[in-house]
DNA sequence: GTCTATACAACGATAGAC
DNA sequence: GTCTATCGTTGTATAGAC
């Protein structure tokens, strides 16, 4: 029995290795982490990562890809709701997942090596912010077919919308600083979706 | 003849070290960089380097900072430009500012040390976005009192604008991600006024 | 202050036994 | 496949001469 996808067969080890090595990378940083850590994290021994990997570069691969290949629930949304509720269900569910803290991991680890390891950006980006985009045109173009919403191009909205999201709040988080008074998630995810609406709702 | 600010002497060679250390830790990130390739690049031998900062990481420290302190006068604007004049020109100065290469090498650099030199990545924030989103708040704020736009936080609204401004463009830039054609610096930046004029703009 | 030379530790990767 | 033990390299930091 082989995985249909990889073609590799299953194994616990491997799978250990590779949870450490989540662990390890994201925490330390490419450069800064050693087989060694990964090996006591894993609880195996350096010899064995290097006959499941043949060098700690496709580790680091391994690890990031198998992390980008779940995601992207936050787009499904009732039909039935108008295009203020939509488009808060939808923020919400987004900056939530862009505001855990092993998000924002993952984004300082791939753009700090996105320069040395530019195959793993391209399959971050896309797996990532490029199919979240992609999601999030597709719900606003159905509200500019049921028009919920007066916009030329869903693409651009989309980018809009989610750049709104990603402001000072996202900002201070990647660079992990606290966060002012006054300044949530929600307040956040209301002034984004009251600018869209105020931009691109229906005329009154 | 001492330095007004930090009370230390001029000296070229420890200013040529400082250029050194930002020409590779910018190259290289921070754990690969080492000590050598700084002493190499700065014509110095590593020991000289010890003569002038007592570790790695305060050169480090005193090299972000040193990049930290000559920035932010994209937000100078004529005062007779109506709204739409006014935030195109500053959105273009800041996005241009935004996708230098050196300018994505210390988002970078400084993104991916934010958890090991957190004192770091809130002088970065001070005086990089931080200053940024004041100046834009200050000129949003004129155009509010010249009734050239209905904002009830300028704040808020400087928020917005930067994050409509920094979206997939920016995104696809730090990760060294091709542009697809099409979206440019000019098409981004007049996007992201249309949407404000529209959502802030004097009502017809 | 600046150099050459080096101490000392940690790293990625491998050899060989089982 | 998995382990222990180790090789060769590279890293930060320092000693001592000038």
């Amino acid at each position: 029995m082989q995985d249909g996808k990889t073609g590799r067969k299953p194994s616990a080890k491997r799978d250990a290795i590779l949870e450490a090595a989540r662990i390890v990378f994201l925490d330390q940083g490419y450069a800064s982490a050693s087989m060694d850590s990964v090996a006591a994290e894993a609880g195996v021994s350096k010899a064995t990562i290097y006959a499941h990997f043949t060098s700690k570069d496709e580790l680091f691969g391994a690890m990031i890809r198998s992390r980008c290949e779940r995601n992207a629930t936050f787009a499904v949304v009732d039909s039935a709701l108008n295009a203020r509720q939509t488009l808060t269900v939808m923020g919400r569910r987004l900056l939530e997942l862009l505001l855990q803290p092993q998000t924002l991991a993952v984004y300082r680890l791939v753009m700090s090596e996105s320069e040395r390891h530019p195959d793993l950006a391209k399959a971050f980006y896309d797996s990532g912010p490029g199919t979240g985009k992609a999601l999030i045109a597709q719900v606003i173009d159905d509200l500019a077919r049921r028009k919920e919403l007066e916009v030329a191009d869903s693409w651009i909205a989309a980018d809009l919308f989610v750049g709104m999201l990603r402001t000072d709040l996202f900002m201070r988080s990647i660079l992990g600083l606290p966060q002012p008074e006054g300044r949530t998630l929600d307040t956040a995810v209301a002034d984004a979706v009251d600018t869209m609406l105020r931009a691109f709702g229906p005329r009154g």
